[in-house]
RNA sequence: GGGCAGGUACCCAAGCGGCCAAAGGGGGCAGACUGUAAAUCUGCUGGCAUUUGCCUUCGGAGGUUCAAAUCCUUCCCUGCCCA
């Protein structure tokens, strides 16, 4: 591939990219170089939990490794602790060094289902900010200007809106990028709402008498409720790790108008493929097919094809046939006899005795596919009984006294 | 430092002495239906007890009152204007 195809290969499915021209440039370098390239990106230390959404990024950077150049992440524990600028100011509780070690094997487990590791290395950012003194932060902020902080779309409506907005979180774009100086990316990717953040690397680096760095974004995928990105706090996500059954359960829930964008977006399907999907929703295939193809290809990406074709199986029984799963959690009780409502709390399947009891007057509850009416209903378990909650919550009783 | 407007349940937001566990919307959960955990429609959405009941909750702490989210005092927090 000469250096024109690998850049437009490069280009793939972005959402955007400053500048291609540098891009070319600095592939031209590392070749005649032989050094590889360093591409930044920032991760979060708070939520060690990589879903489909920042998969995106993470494929795209795999591309990068692909190539012979170096995953440069950036764990924001510094910029962790001082406060995310996105909306309310709860001060984040201080993590631990041990909490952090331990979040970070988590956080590796699984960032090494799409990144190679040889070509990863992971930096903390608070070895570098940590040692600014004042004057080194008077410093930083005396390069970039209020009113350029403030073209960011979040900031101008806070302020617009009358909302607090506060010192830390100004200051927490420039710390981002000054990122950027300290590790002398030469790209960073982010997601597309990071656009403006990496955009600030990007004039740092440049005020530090560095070679700015070529920025890339990716598009956002939005959670299965089809509207907002997909982010954990949304709890629209859709992690990597979870089982099978989950990543496939969690597919077939997204809209239908949702399913050619997961296409593009969480799965390798090249531009052709995804178009047929789409013909073939516009000819009148059912959705749920297409998302039943959907959710295989995707528990094939992180598990296997054999894991795919049970999920999709498991699927049909549970919830089209209404049968029980497979598998069941099991609860050992000590009791023999127990009144339905406290068995329902006791197993945690509910809340509160009040839920539980809105519950089964709903009809939402099920001992062996019965619908008791009485909350006063005393059960004996003599022999284990299935406890079913709603349409997905089931519970094996195994009699333990 | 001064003036004004605000702080209500997971979120937004009404209420401004009793009829307030607190309207409405969002979100969440459930039921029906179905092509699925899609869509749509309907119900529920503080806890405990269960006939009326009790407890916790309207920024914090005190107070007035038979009775407070609602009135008073004070403190904390946010925004706007002035300095």
């Amino acid at each position: 591939m000469n250096i024109n195809d690998t850049a437009s290969f490069l280009k793939q499915g972005i959402q955007e990219i400053v500048t291609e021209a540098e891009l070319v440039k600095k592939l031209e370098r590392r070749k005649k170089e032989n050094k590889p390239l360093k591409v930044k990106l920032g991760i979060d230390v708070s939520g060690p939990y990589i879903h489909l959404g920042f998969a995106v990024v993470l494929r795209k950077l795999r591309q990068f490794q692909d190539l012979g150049h170096t995953a440069v992440l950036i764990v924001g524990d510094f910029t962790g602790k001082i406060g995310d600028p996105s909306g309310r100011s709860k001060t984040r509780p201080q993590l631990t060094d041990a909490e952090i070690k331990k979040d970070m094997e988590q956080y590796k487990a699984q960032i090494f289902k799409i990144l190679l590791p040889e070509h990863t290395e992971f930096r903390f950012n608070s070895e570098w900010s940590d040692r600014l003194t004042s004057r080194d932060l008077i410093g930083l902020a005396s390069k970039y200007t209020v009113a350029r902080i403030l073209e960011r779309e979040d900031f101008a409506q806070r302020l617009q809106q009358g909302l607090p907005l506060y010192m830390h979180e100004i200051l927490y774009p420039l710390f981002q990028g000054f990122d950027s100086v300290a590790v002398k990316a030469d790209i960073e990717l982010g997601g597309a709402d990071q656009y403006w953040n990496l955009l600030v690397g990007r004039e740092l680096q440049r005020e530090f008498g560095q070679e700015p760095q070529v920025i890339i974004t990716m598009p956002l995928l939005a959670g299965t409720d089809g509207k907002l990105k997909m982010s954990k706090s949304y709890n629209n996500y859709i992690g990597i790790t979870e089982p099978p059954n989950e990543i496939y359960g969690k597919t077939m829930s997204i809209p239908d108008a949702m399913i050619v964008k997961y296409f593009q977006l969480a799965t390798n399907y090249t531009d052709a493929e995804v178009k047929e999907v789409a013909r073939r929703l516009k000819a009148g295939d059912n959705p749920k097919d297409m998302k039943s193809q959907l959710g295989k290809q995707i528990v094939k990406m992180y598990y296997s094809a054999e894991d795919a074709e049970a999920a999709a199986q498991e699927f049909e029984r549970v919830f089209k046939h209404k049968a029980t799963p497979t598998e069941l959690e099991e609860f050992i009780l000590k009791e023999r006899k127990i009144n339905i409502v406290e068995l329902l709390v006791k197993t945690k399947l509910l809340p509160s005795k009040t839920e539980a009891r809105r519950k089964i007057a709903e009809g939402a509850v099920y001992i062996n596919d019965e619908r008791p009416t009485d909350s006063n209903l005393e059960i004996i378990i003599d022999e284990p009984i299935i406890l079913k909650v709603g349409k997905r919550k089931f519970l094996k009783i195994i009699p333990g006294y």
